[in-house]
DNA sequence: ACAAGTATAAAGGCATGCAT
DNA sequence: ATGCATGCCTTTATACTTGT
């Protein structure tokens, strides 16, 4: 019975028979429903269980299945290749015609293209299969559920991987994590970057970048370390922190750039240091970037010095609120209300950096950073005093002074909805559960400092020049209580358990997370392009209501397939719904050969005519 | 023989509802 | 509102099957 369905080819002119996620039960079943795999511990050989229960596989047709693969074929086949190359250093990519083999053999040109690469001769099939499990992987990312959600969802995925059914989510994982683990990620990482950096090309122009950070919840029995997760009151719970770093060029969308993953309770400047870690990555942002804008996490002395040093053109705004009319220097411009925005350097944070002593080097002096204090409420006018400190990593325009409330209240549309819109389809999602015992965060935060505090102590020691006998007896009594102190801190540093488990990034989960960044561009970019404000500014989670997560009926031909996307009942909607459409059309996409027409379906119940 | 893919038992994550 | 117990569902680990 099986091996019926295997042999059934889906390429003959036939329509798939999805079924609706939300109506499954009930639905006439698909051909590869026959699979003998039942989840929920009824093996199919038991007919004591009637085949309707509870644990019946059921796969649901998702629009995403078909959509996402071909979205994203290009940066696909191009990763595939590249993960499919020899155990490269995961840094260096492969030929820049790398992309070649994988396209059709037909062409005249054909042969001397594979000759021309004897190199990868022998890798297209490999690279075809990666690129298959990628496409799959994206098929199944955005949805609510797991590996298993995903795999319930896919009933679509033979259209186009011309198997007999979808891939098992087991499968699906086990490659997955095998890609990730030879470096899957980083390539990923590094394809998500380019997209970026092509878009932010096109709007022509530089950008503004945001960090900002986020915790996931990680339920787990086992010894695991903890950290406030803003999401659920605060509470201390078991996760995992991740640093994500969008990017907005002007006039575009906010495009994600970057995700790091840290151990509970890190502080956001860890996601910046790995940020800017990479080469090539710090040297794009420098030069791309007018403003580098983090929330008040970032706004630490510490953080900031390790900012300036770095040239980035930081803007943060520190805790402390001040009173605007406390401050007597002439104002440096004023807000569109005509109240006083008031800069001086940020002598803290400069304190330590080349002064400017003379004149000579007062230009040093300027580029520095810089406090800007700004009213809290400046439509409000004279009746409210309060003011916020602003810190800046160089001199802002008077344009951007200006406003420069509103400059940084961009944080909000450009990254945190940013991210929002990403958990909103299941990028929080814990794909990756493996725990390694390790340290704190709490601790190694408090071994740098014991270590700078030595250093500290050693240096004075070193500097210390004696001169009379007593001064020099009280001395070495100083030196030997400060060493003692440290001595003392670091037994009770070694005294506090250090065997719990904390999530790390060597799993699936970071190869995911870097390719639903690279879907969430994507159809940004795609997005963009509409008239319509709604659909420009549209959410994941929207996107995923109206054609994502919609079920479909598929008609396939010879050289086009056309999915016949379920209508939304609300007729209002059903216009945005008609809208993408239109644009996913416009976009003459691919799959396999096969190009893809994408239609609505009447609303009512003419979808009989199929 | 090998690798891709699948099945299945056991472990344990996560949502839910209930008691406090 | 908070914390805990419960149980369904997902994940893990690994053995097994199938195709080349």
């Amino acid at each position: 019975m099986d091996k019926g369905a295997r042999t059934r080819r889906v390429e003959a002119e036939c329509c798939v028979d999805p079924v609706d996620p939300e109506a499954g039960r009930g639905a006439t079943p698909a051909p590869w429903t026959t699979s003998q795999r039942q989840r929920g511990g009824f093996a199919h050989s038991t007919p004591f269980f009637s085949s309707g229960a509870r644990g019946s596989f059921q796969p649901a047709a998702a629009v995403g299945t078909v959509l996402w693969p071909a979205l994203l074929a290009e940066p696909l086949a191009q990763l595939a290749n590249e993960m499919s190359a020899p155990r490269a250093p995961p840094s260096e990519a492969t030929s820049p015609s790398a992309s070649s083999p994988t396209t059709l053999v037909s062409a005249p040109s054909g042969a001397t293209c594979l000759e021309a690469s004897p190199v990868s001769s022998r890798s297209p099939s490999k690279a075809s299969v990666i690129e298959e499990h990628l496409g799959a992987l994206v098929g199944r990312l955005m949805n609510s559920g797991g590996w298993v959600g995903g795999e319930r969802r896919a009933g679509a995925e033979p259209i186009w991987t011309g198997r007999a059914r979808p891939y098992d989510e087991s499968t699906l994982r086990k490659h997955a994590r095998y890609l990730a683990r030879s470096g899957g990620a980083a390539l990923v990482a590094r394809a998500v970057e380019a997209q970026v950096h092509q878009a932010a090309v096109a709007c022509g122009g530089k950008v503004i970048a945001y960090t900002d950070m986020f915790g996931q919840v990680y339920w787990t029995k086992k010894p695991a370390y903890a950290a406030p997760i803003g999401s659920r009151g605060n509470r201390l719970l078991a996760a995992t922190y991740f640093g994500l770093t969008v990017v907005r060029p002007r006039g575009g969308p906010a495009l994600a750039y970057h995700v790091s993953w840290h151990k509970p309770a890190s502080p956001l400047q860890d996601a910046l240091e790995v940020l800017y870690a990479d080469k090539p990555r710090a040297g794009w942002l420098r030069s791309q970037s007018r403003h580098h804008i983090w929330a008040r996490g970032g706004s630490g002395v510490a953080t900031l010095r390790w900012a300036a040093a770095r040239a980035i053109p930081s803007l943060t705004v520190s805790r402390g609120s001040t009173h605007w009319t406390r401050y007597r220097r002439a104002p440096k411009v004023h807000t569109r209300s005509r109240l006083p925005v008031f800069v001086r350097r940020d002598r803290k944070v400069a304190r330590g950096k080349p002064h400017h002593g003379k004149a000579m080097q007062s230009k040093v002096g300027e580029e520095g950073p810089e406090e800007v204090i700004f009213p809290a409420h400046p439509d409000k006018g004279r009746g409210s005093t309060k003011a916020l400190r602003y810190r800046t990593g160089r001199p802002l325009t008077k344009a951007a002074l200006r406003k420069l409330d509103r400059l940084y209240k961009t944080r909000w549309p450009s990254n945190e909805n940013a991210l929002k819109a990403l958990v909103a389809v299941g990028f929080d999602r814990n794909l990756d559960r493996g725990l390694v015992t390790t340290t704190s965060r709490g601790i190694d935060g408090a071994r740098t400092r014991l270590q700078a505090r030595e250093q500290a102590l050693s240096d004075e020691i070193e500097a210390f020049v004696p001169t009379t006998l007593p001064q020099t007896m009280q001395a070495i009594r100083r030196f030997a209580r400060k060493k003692r102190g440290c001595d003392e801190q670091q037994a009770r540093r070694l005294k506090a358990p250090q065997d719990k488990g904390a999530r790390m990034p060597t799993g699936a989960e970071g190869l995911c997370k870097n390719l639903m960044l690279l879907m969430h561009n994507a159809i940004a970019l795609l997005l963009l392009r509409s008239r319509l404000h709604q659909v420009r500014t549209m959410s994941l989670g929207r996107l995923h209501e109206l054609l994502l997560g919609r079920s479909f009926l598929a008609c396939l031909e010879e050289r086009q397939t056309t999915l016949w996307i379920e209508p939304v009942p609300c007729a209002s909607e059903r216009l945005l719904q008609q809208e993408l459409v239109r644009l996913l059309n416009e976009a003459s996409l691919s799959l396999k050969g096969r190009s893809l027409l994408f239609k609505l379906r009447e609303p009512h119940g003419e979808t009989k005519a199929l």
